[in-house]
RNA sequence: GUGGCCGUAGCUCAGUUGGUUAGAGCGCCAGGUCGUGGCCCUGGAGGUCGGGGGUUCAAGUCCCCUCGGUCACCCCA
């Protein structure tokens, strides 16, 4: 076996695949920068304290997946666990015109135990829009991802949402539920048991049917809201009835990072297991500038797992025809100077051209001509050259088999006929 | 982090109760007459059986450790 091999957890997307990758990734950009989003690429690394005190010290991703190292100066550094903060980071250092509106692509980093669609590098896609909150944004944010995903052709998306409430009203629901929980610690799960005080909201995301039947009978954030938090949620809640986009109120919707105030929410596939069903995910942010150190700025944004989206999408039977492939394929028997000069030229005139090397055999450049893809093969040997002609012969389609010279001087118009 | 299953050529896999130079299909390469692909035929290259240690006269086959994959839990994208 080889010395090395990817790092477990990390993979190398190889083309087949890549091009399916490549092509989530135009798609989502395309779509995002005509909602007026403009690209933002920022370190893949940040001090610590960046994703510590956004993301929660005591969230499960800070406290146990976080890749964190000392640099060679001493520096105290973290690998990017997700989008979101370094992007408000960035809007802190920077102050751009509010409102400000980003898109990312980028790997994120997180130790866990590998699984189906669950890596230790992933990539995200992701928007953030800072300097407003009004609701209509966080409808714009949401439609965005619907969109993008149902655009790719997903047709089983589940979209949850729910409000955390705000600085005003959460404090209040928490001490609430607490108080609830504190009477009712036997009916929790043995997780929770232990954890419940630390953060109780988390008890209403548990799974395990103990936290399940308990949380029925618990405190609803939703009557607590305060009366701004319960009108933007409605608003919210309005904008998406009125752009058609279909979505299921959930009460027990908690996400995992801390910063997250009033809308959160949530895209889940249907064709994927539970543990891996997620495509996408996010929220309002209104206090997360400040933990940053920058003036009080609201924000709301998703990200967006182009590994789930992609076996999502395999699940669902899409992508079918990606691959790449030539459009011509040049076969040489004096040696290869033809073959340099000629797709030289042709790619200089916008067409996609491939050709063998190590002067190979015709019948090996012709096979390779066939894997390619291609559609003309054009062949140059020395009757050609004598000539100052090149053959054309046709791979596929209905005239396959044919075959033609063509002066060298009519060559390129010639071919982007046949093409065509 | 906890637990189950798995790890043989580039890929998908066979390898009988441990016993001779480890196999197949696909792929790749070369030939099937001088310059014509996809089909077919023939031949070839390619594996320290994930790695290390142990048991045994003998291990791909048994045991231990380790690395990796996979699935579940957890968490999430």
């Amino acid at each position: 076996m080889n010395p090395f091999q990817a790092p477990a957890g990390t993979r190398d997307v190889l083309d087949p695949e890549s091009a399916r990758f490549a092509f989530v990734l135009e798609r989502f950009s395309k779509r995002v920068r005509r909602a007026g989003y403009g690209l933002v690429i920022s370190p893949m690394f940040e001090d610590l304290g960046v994703f510590n005190r956004s993301i929660g010290e005591d969230s499960e991703v800070v406290t146990k997946e976080m890749y964190e190292f000392d640099d060679k100066g001493g520096r105290r550094l973290a690998l990017r666990p997700e989008g979101t903060a370094s992007v408000v980071r960035a809007f802190v250092q920077h102050r751009p015109q509010i409102p400000w509106k980003a898109w990312y692509a980028t790997p994120a980093f997180r130790y866990e135990r590998p699984q189906a669609g669950r890596y230790r590098q992933h990539h995200q896609v992701g928007v953030e829009a800072l300097g407003s909150d009004d609701p209509d944004l966080d409808v714009e944010v949401i439609a965005l991802l619907d969109g993008y995903l149902r655009d790719l052709g997903l047709r089983s998306l589940d979209l949850r949402i729910n409000s955390m409430g705000d600085l005003a009203c959460r404090p209040g629901y928490e001490s609430d539920l607490r108080a609830f929980l504190e009477v009712n610690v036997d009916g929790l799960c043995k997780e929770h048991r232990e954890t419940w005080h630390r953060n109780p909201m988390r008890v209403l995301d548990c799974k395990r049917p103990p936290c399940i039947e308990l949380r029925s009978r618990a405190p609803r954030l939703r009557e607590s809201l305060c009366d701004d938090c319960a009108r933007h949620f409605a608003r919210v809640l309005e904008g998406l009835d009125a752009l058609g986009i279909r979505y299921e109120q959930d009460d027990f919707l908690v996400r995992g990072f801390d910063y997250y105030t009033r809308t959160t929410f949530e895209v889940a596939s249907g064709v994927l297991d539970a543990a891996q069903n997620a495509v996408g995910g996010g929220g309002r942010y209104d206090g997360l500038t400040e933990l940053l150190g920058g003036p009080p700025t609201p924000g709301v944004g998703f990200g967006s797992g182009i590994e789930r989206v992609l076996l999502a999408g395999e699940a669902e039977g899409l992508f079918g025809d990606l691959d790449s492939h030539v459009d011509v394929f040049v076969v040489d028997l004096t040696g290869g100077a033809q073959a340099r000069d000629l797709t030289h030229l042709l790619r200089g005139a916008g067409l996609s051209t491939d050709r063998a090397f190590d002067d190979r055999s015709m019948k090996a450049q012709l096979r390779q001509a066939d894997r390619s893809g291609a559609t003309v093969a054009l062949i140059v040997g020395r009757d050609e050259v004598e000539r100052d002609v090149v053959t054309i012969k046709l791979l596929r389609g209905t005239q396959a088999h044919h075959q033609e010279q063509t002066p060298r001087l009519d060559l390129i118009g010639r071919v982007k006929e046949l093409l065509s």
